[in-house]
This record gives C-alpha cells, sequence and structure tokens, in this order.
DNA sequence: CATGAATGAGGATTCATTCAT
DNA sequence: CATGAATGAATCCTCATTCAT
C-alpha cells in the first residue's frame, strides 16, 4: 500500500521492464557460463553451488533467484552450450556447398574449433554421458543425437557418391565422435599458429575414419 | 611345558594360515569386483561406500578392515583392472609375429574384446582422466601411458616399413585411443554372433585411423 | 539509471551492515561460551559438536556457518579465553606499584579470581598441555608462556630486592602454576563471603612458595 | 567327548592350573602396563583398544579374555598404579620415625621419585580427575582421598608440634597436590644426577607450603 | 587362547535448499 | 534482488564389542 504499490503501469515501465529483464537475461548468461567452467573442470557430482556462486562473486542464495535448483542449472547449462554448438553445425551443414569430403572437412574443422578454442567446455557436458544424474542423461542424449546426424547425414552422401568408404555408419559414428570428444583431454592451448595445425591434423585423422586418407604421409 | 607349549608348526597350521589368507584375498577380490562395478556406473564422486558394501551384503564398516580409505579401494579398483587389461596387451605384444598391420589388428581384436566382453568397466576406470581426485589421475595417467606405448610402438613400426599412413602419430593415437574407450558407451551386449561382427567392424573401423582401409565398403 | 542504480550508501547501510556484523559477532560469542563450558567439562577428546549445537539450540551444520573445523572452533576458545585472561594480568601487571611482594599478591589475587569466579573454565582450556591434538598444544604453551612471564618478572623483581626467598626459579614457577590451575578442581561455587576468604587464604598459601610466610598461623 | 574331555582332575593338573594362572597374571600385568602407557600419552579418550593391543603384539579381539570391557581395563589401569603408588606411601608413613618435618621430606622425595622416574604415568591416571566418565572418577576421588591422607597426618602433626605454619590445611593440601601432579608435565627425563637434584630442589619447594624456609636462598 | 571378520553406534564434514530480512 | 542464517540428509571414517573358527 505503499506509492510504490499504487503506480500504475507506464511505458517507461515497460521499458524499465525491458531493462530490468536485459539485465536478468545477461546475468543468467554469467551464471551459465561460471556454470559451464566450474562443471567442465570437476563433473557434476564436483560441483557445488557454493563454488559457482563464488565465481560470480554471489551468494549460493542468489542463484535461487536464477534457477530453482541444482539440476535445473545444469540442465540450462548443457542445454545453451549444446544447443549453441549443435544449431552452428546445423545452421553450416545447410549452407554448405561441395562435395560430401569439402563438406565434412569444414564441419569436421568446425567442430574441433569449437573443442579446441571457443568452447573446450562442451566436451565435458554433453558429448559424454558421464556420470550424470538421469535427467540430465536424457537431456544429453537427445543433444548427441540432433548433434550426431548432422554427421550421419553428410556421410551417407558421401558414401552414397562414393566418397567415402566405410565399413559400418554406426560404428564409424561412434568413433568419430569419440575421437573428437576426446580431444579436450590432450589438447594443451598455445599459439594461434599451433592451434590452426593441430585442427588440420585432426581434421585430417577423422576423416580417415570416412575412408579418406591424406594426400601427404608425414610424421611429427 | 604342556603338549600347548610345545606344539610345532605343523603343515595344518601352515594350511590353515594359507586357508585364511586365501578367503581374505578372495573377499578382497570380490571387494573390488563390487568397487569396479559401482564406479563404472558412478564414476568416483557418485560412488559411495555404502551402495558397494550393499552389492556384498556387508556393512560399509566392514569395508574398513580391507581397505583403509575409500581412495585406498578406489585405487586398488584403477590399479587391477588397469594393469590387469595393460599386462595382457604388452603380453600379447610381445609375443607377436606378422606385419605391422596384423600386429595391429590383433592387438586391436584384444583391447576391443576386454571392451566388449570381458571388462566394459575399464574405460571408465582407467581409460580416461574424468573428474578424479588428484591422487588416482597420476595413478590413472601412469596406466595409460603403458598402455598407449604397445599401440605406439607397433603404429611406429607400420609407419616405417610403409604399411600404415598416418598424419601424426600422436593425434593418431589420441583418436584411436577416444575411439576405443567411447566402446562401452554405445555396444548394447548381445549374442555372441553379434559380438564378433561388431569386434570385426570396430577392428576394421579403427584400423582406418592408421590409413589401412578394409577391402569391402559394405553398410550395415 | 533507475533510483536502485544511483543510490549510494547511506548511513543506513552502514548500520544496517553494522548490525549484522555485531549480530555475527554476538553469535561467536556465545558459541564460543558454550564450547568453552563443554570444552572445560568433558576435554578435547569427550567434546562433540553435537552437543556444543544442542546447548545453543542449533544443529551441528550451522556451528560450520561460524567456524571451520571442530579445530578451528576449540582453537577460538583457547585464544579467546586464554588472551583473555592474559591480557588482564599483564595490563594489571603494568600499571603496578608497590613491593614485589604487594604486586605478586595483587597479580596472584586477580588470577584466583578470574580462576574462582570469572572464568573457571581458563583452567582445563589453556593452563594444562592435556591431550590436546598437537596443533593445540603449541597454541597452549605460547599463552602459557605470555602468562608464566608476568609471574616471573615479579618474583625476580622480589629475589632481587630480597623479600622473596626460593630454590629454584623455574621449579617455584612450575609449582605455583600446579596449585593455581589445581583449583578449579577442588573449590565449589558458594557465597561472595566465602569467594572472597578463599581467595585470600589460597593467595596467603601461594604466597609461601615465594617464601613469604602469613604472620597468622590460623589453620582452618 | 575326547579324551581331553574325559580327563580326570590330577595333582599334575592343579600344577598346571596354577601354572597357567601365573602366566596369565602375568599377561594381565603386561596388558595393564601397556594400557598405562598409551593412556598416559593420550587420555582416556583418545585412547583405543587397538592401539593397546599393537603394543603388545595382540589383536584387541585378544584383551577380551583378559578384560570384559575397555572400562574395566581402564579400571584396572588406575587401581593397580594408584593402590601400588598410595601403598607404597601408607607403608612409608608408618615406618617412619622422626620429626613431623623429617617426615614430610621423606615422603614428598618418595612421591617425587615415583612421579619423576619410577610410574610418570601416575599423574595423568590418578592424581587428576579429568576428563574421565564417571565410574573411573569415583574411583580416582577414592584412591586420592587415601593418598591425601597420609599427607594430611603428616602436616596436621607438624602445625601440632609447632614446625609448620600454614594459612589452612585443606587449601594447603590441594596446592601441594596441584604442585606435585604438574611436576610430570615440565619435567624431562635426564641423568641420574639431574634427577636427584630436581627432587631435593622440588621437596624444598614443596615444603615451603608448610611453612618451612629453606636454609639456602639460591638460584639456579 | 587367539584371531580375523563383522557390525552398530556415533562423530566430523559437506551441501542443496529454505527463509527472514 | 541479495544475502546470511539455518538445517536435514548424506557421506566418510572410527571404535568398542561380538562371534565363529
Amino acid at each position: 500500500m505503499t506509492a510504490d504499490n499504487l503506480r500504475v503501469i507506464t511505458p517507461r515501465d515497460v521499458l524499465a521492464g525491458d531493462r530490468v529483464a536485459r539485465k536478468r537475461k545477461e546475468r543468467v548468461r554469467q551464471i551459465l557460463r561460471a556454470a559451464a567452467e566450474v562443471l567442465a573442470e570437476r563433473g557434476f557430482h564436483a560441483t557445488n553451488l557454493d563454488d559457482v556462486a563464488e565465481r560470480l562473486d554471489l551468494t549460493k542464495a542468489t542463484l535461487y533467484h536464477y534457477f530453482p535448483s541444482k539440476q535445473a542449472l545444469i540442465s540450462a547449462c548443457i542445454e545453451q552450450l549444446g544447443s549453441e554448438v549443435t544449431e552452428r553445425l546445423e545452421t553450416l551443414a545447410v549452407t554448405l556447398n561441395g562435395t560430401p569430403r569439402q563438406r565434412m572437412r569444414v564441419l569436421l574443422r568446425e567442430q574441433a574449433t569449437v573443442l579446441l578454442q571457443d568452447y573446450p567446455e562442451t566436451a565435458r557436458l554433453f558429448l559424454r554421458p558421464g556420470p550424470w544424474p538421469e535427467p540430465h542423461n536424457a537431456q544429453i542424449k537427445k543433444l548427441r543425437t540432433r548433434h550426431n546426424d548432422v554427421f550421419r547425414r553428410t556421410i551417407e552422401d558421401g558414401v552414397r557418391v562414393g566418397e567415402f568408404r566405410i565399413t559400418d555408419l554406426d560404428i564409424a559414428l561412434h568413433c568419430i565422435h569419440g575421437a573428437l570428444d576426446n580431444v579436450p583431454r590432450w589438447y594443451k592451448p598455445g599459439s594461434q599458429a599451433k592451434l590452426r595445425k593441430t585442427v588440420e591434423r585432426l581434421v585430417d585423422t577423422v576423416m580417415m575414419l570416412c575412408g579418406v586418407l591424406p594426400e601427404e604421409t608425414t610424421r611429427p
């Protein structure tokens, strides 16, 4: 019953509401980023809200203003990173021209860049259904399927036109997946040059799983 | 000067001591097996001693008769599985004849069999340095290196004699590793026939990472 | 640009922050008091957080808001009581005039009052290095040394001017210490008169360890 | 129903039984000694049966052949040490001739020797009613009273014949007690010469609590 | 007697979650 | 919104005690 409570909603308020909403969204993004970092470093069970909060100079309780539970927060993390990466690949796949071989290289390069540079956390978060509580596993599985399909379609094309020679499509896909999501475990960040070199060699190597040998037969 | 004082150690005593020791060893084996199962299902942080104990119809406290701490138990798990598998491969590698290509196939087949049939837990336990507490990570790393070296040497041989064509030895090894340790995630146990088929196709696929294409270009 | 954004820190905020801090400090004091009581009754190893918490109508978990561990809580207990008592004596010693004999009497009276009336827990907590875990023992030793030094200096003065006659300074100090910290074991609280009488007789008795005999040769 | 079970009891058995009993008593003594050591080092609550057993190269379970519970073991410890020491003093007191002053010196010298040399654990075990579970405290109190009475009677004699001048008998006794049981805390074992010197100075110092000043007014 | 195995009852510590301010 | 306080439910670990061999 204060003056505040009686105020009518004016356009200014709407704008203000907008700004509040924007601010809130920004806050959510920050929280998700922090959570993704902790999550990637330690895995689900070793991640605790105190540490996420501390990284943001907030208190644990404040997180509950933005997410109703730990699960919800983690879920949002997975969803955001997963869908962002997947959509990036899906969008790219649609716009691509060229032979399946060329398209596959572009897709792999993109994925490698994501893993090595943009979001190294990705692998931990949604590429591998590790020891997550069940609800998350389902979510992750769905994302993985979408993600996988981008590559599946391209490989099918390649097999059809005779550019790829594979023994078993599913197994090949699983191996590609395994090889890729293993990357953040061994790659140590370095110069841009190192990064680009690693990406190319990685792409060359993974392409071999499609039956495409690199021209060069180099050795490290 | 009673009979009791004069009693010498008889074969029966030795046997008794033996039996006790054997029994203890057996218990330890049981515990390690149970722990490895839980561990493989849930990962380190979600594994609790209560569940391990329950699986054995024991109480938590009893586990402490055999291992002084959770860490020690987990460590023993990793060590046992890891060294068993690694030694199997190392022994096999030494006795192998034939071309690198042939030897590599045998090694991969062995590894695939271990992962698909004998110890599916292996992948979780020592193939991937997940969110383990540091002491375990060091232990795992050492095992992995030994394990890796078996394949590394064979691939180097293959490259030297021109049977293998790879872009980058380290990256190839990492990809092989990633592809293999991903296996338990997608393979669902089935008939012996299915198993054998899967193993062969998996080996064919991974051999491609060494630059060896399968004759057949089939699809499932 | 909202009122909220423009809000500056007002005295009210400061007061609010102050109030929170004051409240916390008060809580800490309460906890320390409760812990000191339990500790004095039972000693370190028999003190459990549940009982300390119960005395405060709190749960064990809440104690961890204020102290990171049992050791930290106990440490704070010892420190607080120990330094408070020691500083009281040190301050008193500095302001004292008169002969060593007079000064010694004042110091002993003060110490006796502390032990009999103000903080009977003191003796248990820092006067005797009982079966404490090592970290605490070090802390206690330091406090005891400071405490001891107050008396040592006064006795040295007394010996120098010929008012005190002692056989061995260190042994005398140890005996004084032993006699004093034994007090809470036999003294049962009673009237103010009883208290005062006991203090005086105790002081008379301990003064004898400095070679000063009481005029009166009474008996109880 | 074995031959053994049917055997009649012969004189030889009785002797054997004797020897068995002797052996058992010896075992009990060993256990009590070990327990007293641990107990003196760590106090009641930090003493666990495993450690006592280990010191004897036995297992915990074996201790239960000799004592029905931890409490019983500890009780026996206290009783043994306490009564041994007390009886020593009582016996000595009875046989003593001379003035109260001389007798007191002998008693104190004896007590100091016990504490510094023979059974340093004594102080911990029965001189001070520390954080023991109640049943033990009662037991200790009783022992202390007997122990105390030896000194009390002598002091009373001394006061009566005018050799001692004290303010308050009870307080003096408590202070003597406190000074004595504090000894093991500061005395560090050394040569026989050091021991004898310390004993003499200690006796001199404690005698002052009876109003007897040493001739010499030295300082170390 | 001696012992290894087993266990129940604690006890310290962590952490997601709720709530009053 | 933001936060400090509070808590219940785990979870690891200890230890006195019992029991079968």
